[in-house]
DNA sequence: GCCGTTTTCGGCCCGACTGTTTTCAGTCG
């Protein structure tokens, strides 16, 4: 999508990526040449990766020194940071109906097909397409039939169904754009599902505590987006796309009840409001009959429940009170506890950042170790290393790390094959310090073959983590189907731990499957995934569907420090060694 | 369109799967 700018502000390095890429999308959808479209999606990378460097490259005219940017995109992207228009671009726009590109984004659905079915059935919406498919008209289609036509009608029914929600990462920078339209002399946070912490939300809800509170209504519903005023103190506007956000305010004497009762969930409140049916809780405070009852935060509102303060996360139901009540309240993961994580990627494979920049980003952020685990040889979207690379690699962590910082870890995050086996010979695998064994393709198989080849994998004596076990995408693929309790079994038995992939899109395992780890006394490792020095972040996304599933520090592999970890993966390694390969 | 050169053209990560076709195009990862 374009993104809107204000003629003010010079184009960022996203805003030319951002046109960059859609240049390339327009490309294939009108069947130009593919090498072509690839051209200007390999340049809005670069432009992407070249971040704040990005200015200074255009103030010294150097850009057409950055790989990827030849006389053309050099030219374009000087025609978009002068005018904040391209013209390719608005060529292409012209050309392309609009709602096509949409097309395009549904599974079985490509650029090819998408332009078949709007040059021939006149078809140019998500709902067009629905409704053709219903009354069987795709079949009629060259290249389609009755199976292609079933899948692209329960892809748009899977659709349907996500829509209106948005992943916690979207959410996130939701509040934060709210906030700061708002201002920092009114500060807003997250309640609700946004400070629970759900992988999707269907509603961003931030809680303002103010004197005027009719002047903060006021300011909001000029600000937010789409912003109308809800009832008394309460401002809805439009969070993401399709998905509702609510400013409530309140006055600072009634923040911290308002805080309890909007953070929710209701089962949660409902269980709150049983121990002391006198009180009221609401969105706007506490009462006790018709009289006010203030606390000074939330911590005053539990103890005056005669319980201990309940983190968010573990806020999704009612159970955590009576947990609460009876001392039972687990002591929660946190993001301080992470030692390092496993499982990131170098420019090696699909990675935007070299191994000493992933290296000197975790020093950063206080982590002793960082994995690096680049993609496999069958992997080759990813440009996955042959053996040969994969050693070389290993004298390029050495001399990463001659300057201190965070210790390296050499891996590989190994595609786990269609039998089930990983993607290295023994004698290859034997000289990494780690293995991550992830499955990236054919995941159409019956539940019966996914099990068989997953236990495989996992009593696979070098497989240390099974990568994003389930294969989920929110809001575009479900997770796998296979039987995941016969598969943690499995690999509670062979001491290889699961992996709870913090990439926003993914969060895999997800909180359900992560209980059972932990009552199999199965090891959790909370990994990044990184591409790049900033995903690194993204480990607080895991920590917190850690926390909301109830580990603790003692069920994170991670959170072992170096010297831990090394016994742990050395223990598995000797049993490696010991045995002979499935 | 970019890049590298066997340097002004030719190749561009590519293999597997699926569903359609009856030998292969399109999609996916």
């Amino acid at each position: 999508m374009p993104v809107p700018r204000s003629p003010a502000r010079p184009p960022s390095s996203a805003d030319v990526a951002d046109a960059l890429e859609e240049v390339s999308r327009l490309m294939e959808l009108l069947g130009e040449n593919p090498f072509k479209a690839r051209a200007y999606d390999r340049g809005a990378h670069a432009v992407r990766h070249l971040g704040d460097a990005f200015a200074a490259h255009v103030e010294a005219h150097t850009l057409a020194s950055v790989e990827g940017l030849g006389k053309s995109l050099v030219a374009a992207i000087d025609e978009f940071t002068r005018t904040g228009q391209l013209t390719l671009l608005t060529q292409l726009r012209r050309q392309v109906p609009p709602g096509v590109m949409e097309l395009a984004s549904v599974p079985g659905l490509g650029p090819r097909k998408a332009r078949q079915v709007c040059a021939e059935l006149s078809i140019s919406t998500l709902g067009e397409l629905e409704y053709a498919a219903r009354e069987n008209r795709l079949l009629h289609l060259k290249g389609f039939g009755e199976k292609t036509q079933l899948r692209i009608l329960s892809a748009l029914q899977a659709r349907r169904a996500v829509s209106g929600r948005c992943r916690l990462d979207r959410a996130d920078a939701a509040v934060a754009l709210a906030a700061a339209a708002l201002g920092s002399g009114w500060p807003a946070t997250a309640v609700g599902q946004v400070r629970r912490r759900a992988e999707l939300c269907s509603h961003v809800e931030l809680l303002c505590a103010a004197r005027d509170v009719d002047a903060v209504v006021v300011r909001a519903a000029a600000v937010l987006p789409a912003a109308r005023v809800d009832g008394p103190g309460a401002v809805e506007f439009e969070a993401a796309p399709g998905v509702r956000g609510t400013l409530h305010v309140v006055l600072p004497e009634d923040a911290a009840a308002a805080q309890v009762f909007l953070t929710g969930s209701s089962a949660h409140v409902d269980a709150l409001q049983a121990r002391e049916p006198a009180w009221q809780l609401t969105a706007h405070g506490a009462r006790r009959a018709a009289e006010r009852v203030t606390f000074t935060d939330e911590t005053a509102v539990y103890a005056a429940l005669g319980l201990p303060w309940i983190p968010p996360e573990l806020r999704e139901d009612g159970d955590a009170v009576e947990l609460a009540r009876t001392g039972r309240l687990p002591r929660l993961v946190e993001l301080g506890d992470l030692r390092g994580a496993l499982h990131n990627h170098t420019t090696l494979s699909d990675g935007r950042d070299t191994a000493r920049a992933m290296q000197q980003a975790a020093t950063r952020m206080g982590l002793e170790y960082l994995g690096i685990s680049d993609h496999s040889q069958s992997a080759f979207y990813a440009r996955g290393l042959k053996a040969e690379a994969l050693r070389a690699q290993r004298d390029e962590l050495h001399s990463a790390m001659r300057d201190g910082g965070a210790r390296l870890w050499h891996g590989v995050e190994s595609d786990i094959l269609q039998d089930g086996a990983l993607d290295y010979p023994p004698e290859v695998l034997r000289e990494l310090d780690f293995v991550v064994a992830s499955v990236h393709s054919r995941y159409q198989a019956t539940a019966q073959q996914l099990t068989d080849r997953l236990i495989r994998a996992v009593r696979n004596p070098y497989t240390d983590v099974l990568g994003h076990p389930t294969g989920r995408l929110l809001l575009s693929r479900e997770g796998a189907a296979f039987d995941v309790a016969a598969v943690l079994a499995a690999a509670r038995e062979a001491g290889c731990a699961m992996e709870l992939n913090a990439q926003p899109q993914r969060l895999d395992l997800c909180v359900e499957h992560l209980r059972m780890c932990k009552r199999l006394g199965l090891k959790v490792c909370i990994n990044a995934d990184a591409h790049s020095t900033a995903e690194l972040e993204t480990l607080a996304l895991g920590v917190s569907q850690a926390r909301r599933a109830g580990l603790g520090r003692d069920d994170v592999l991670n959170t072992l420090d170096h010297a831990e970890l090394q016994a742990w993966l050395r223990a598995r390694r000797a049993g490696a060694t010991g045995h002979t390969l499935p």
